[in-house]
DNA sequence: ACACTCGCTGTAAACCTTTACATCGAGTCG
DNA sequence: CGACTCGATGTAAAGGTTTACAGCGAGTGT
């Protein structure tokens, strides 16, 4: 039913090569014959099969982006900036969520399999080891996490939480308490290897508490245990954690950031709308989707992949806001000054 | 290079017509055949090419889902729905953004076209005249938007808005405002709808202030003009609007929901997140998306649509949290009460 | 024994496009 | 003027699958 090449070849007067040159390398056909043929296509409104196409050519034009968890805001803004990028080149883009499974990650891959042309894997539950072993079947590039040899954009989580450690030292806090995320998570790691690194450099007292899986109800669970810790601030893993705190707290009317400061890590929308508004690590992730699959299109455009090991790092920046004050003590201690 | 539906018959020893059967049309193969089709398809990690068996059945086993903003919570609900839906049919999905805008949104429904086999097309932009010449190619159903002749899921929005206004009655409420999104969105109306009569059976004065853009920022804006109105409750077009509310009211240091109760809609997991937690009208936004997917493939199976008006209304129930109180007059008299 | 039906399998066409190769005419160079 | 090159176009094969049709052997009813 849908007009075919050969329709618009029969009615452009010309052959289905012809009609196909103008479509995909234009410059070898005469421009008046491109012209005629591009009208006849207007006019029946000849889309090409893209199927077919893929037939011949092994290309799909499709892109996956596979996320550990469609729920997770964090995952909206890759799969908007994704989207974006490929939609500016002509691609589409699947998407499947992994329900946090390595094992039903590995099914979604091979299901996109011969489907897709390229995939982004977002912070794969995958072991390093099947990792390494993906490509050349499909061409992938990784997102928050690195292996060897395989392409990845990575948000400087360390960098990240070094300046919100930094913030905290020069508000005074002396003792901090991290929340932490799942055990193997290399999102996690990357956040603990900044933190110790800070608090080293300042001379912070920190208490890990965890693993805790990355949600709301963590938050809620672990407020008072953070409480008992005696830290005048908490760290957590990420937003989605760092609102639960704040809500306990909340309950227990326990004042924020006058008792305690609180740091979330994302800068999901989410961080903005609550109160007090989140101080919290601003994660770019629209443009780490985007960049994504710019990575995964270049690597496409030239078939032999240019630099495999290409990662792209991306900056994490504090935004302040209204969740982080000097420590108790300290304002007691300058109270204390100011009378003296 | 992968194995192909030869190298399958050649080891089983059978023809590619066989193989094919053997996964297509099961019945139609002895036992012990299909058994030996399936080793030999399993030795060789065999895997049917999607494009080819497209080109000729046409179907390529892929929907689309569109939605108008990817950023908006209410469609990550959908969109898991519908993604989780499909994946159990083994089709794929294709996601996309139509920013806000009809004509974006007809681009992308023409670019998906070939590529896709039935479209979820949500809350759309598009005028009901253009809506209604989008079949039969290609086959779609609607999520949230209703028009002659079309399948659609649709949330009972009107009659969440009724629960939600007995509710605010049944406290003694007498006077709210309702903070109103676009102009011309289906939803809106539907709310609008299900306000008026509600207003009339319990004789509640309705102030409308709006439309607004559905978003957190509105909320914010709006909390003041809400505040003037001289309501004791506000229903706000969505959550994210409700939240914008009380995050402003907190500023103010209005009391929430002493001074003013608040309710949202669509219940999305920021509702219960923020302090006080709010009362929604929740969606059930993944069983929509679910569903919707549901009927596609329903109408893909039939290929004669069996029922192409078929519309499946779902419930929105109130869910109670802590931004609803009776209003401050009502306990100020049941305190004199007390007292008296 | 014959004509049939029935279950299972094979052969080959068809789906729509891209692209290697052939063709053909016109210009170029010696 | 002949041998070539070059640009524009056409012809046909190829890509992997499904499916209409044919074939074939075994059972069935007469």
């Amino acid at each position: 039913m849908p007009a075919t090449i050969h329709d618009v070849a029969a009615r452009a007067g010309f052959s289905v090569a012809t009609v196909s040159r103008s479509f995909t390398v234009p410059q070898t056909v005469r421009e008046t014959t491109r012209a005629s043929v591009l009208a006849a296509a207007a006019a029946l409104g000849y889309q090409p099969n893209r199927a077919a196409r893929g037939l011949i050519t092994g290309r799909t034009g499709n892109v996956g982006v596979i996320v550990p968890d469609l729920g997770n805001p964090y995952f909206h803004g890759v799969l908007e900036g994704a989207q974006s990028r490929a939609r500016a080149a002509d691609y589409a883009v699947f998407v499947a969520d992994g329900q946090e499974s390595g094992a039903e990650e590995e099914a979604l891959i091979a299901a996109m399999g011969k489907q897709v042309d390229g995939i982004v894997l977002c912070s794969s539950r995958l072991p390093p080891a099947r990792l390494a072993t993906l490509e050349p079947e499909p061409t992938v590039v990784l997102l928050n996490r690195r292996v060897p040899g395989l392409p990845a954009v990575v948000i400087d989580s360390a960098g990240g939480m070094r300046q919100a450690a930094d913030h905290l030292a020069q508000l005074g806090h002396t003792r901090v308490a991290f929340v932490s995320g799942p055990r193997h998570s290399w999102s996690d790691q990357q956040r603990r290897r900044g933190l110790r690194a800070a608090a080293r450099a300042h001379d912070l007292d920190v208490v890990t508490i965890g693993p805790m899986a990355p949600q709301f109800h963590s938050g809620v669970q672990t407020a008072e245990r953070v409480l008992h810790t005696g830290a005048t601030a908490v760290l957590a893993y990420n937003d989605l954690v760092a609102v639960g705190i704040l809500s306990r707290l909340a309950e227990l009317h326990v004042n924020v950031p006058g008792e305690l400061s609180v740091i979330g890590f994302d800068d999901i929308p989410l961080a903005a709308m609550v109160t007090p508004a989140l101080t919290s690590v601003s994660a770019p992730t629209a443009l780490a989707g985007q960049t994504a699959v710019e990575i995964l299109l270049e690597r496409l455009r030239h078939a032999a992949p240019p630099a495999t090991g290409d990662v792209r790092r991306l900056p994490a920046t504090l935004v302040l806001r209204g969740s982080t004050a000097p420590p108790a003590a300290a304002r007691a201690a300058a109270g204390s000054l100011k009378r003296a």
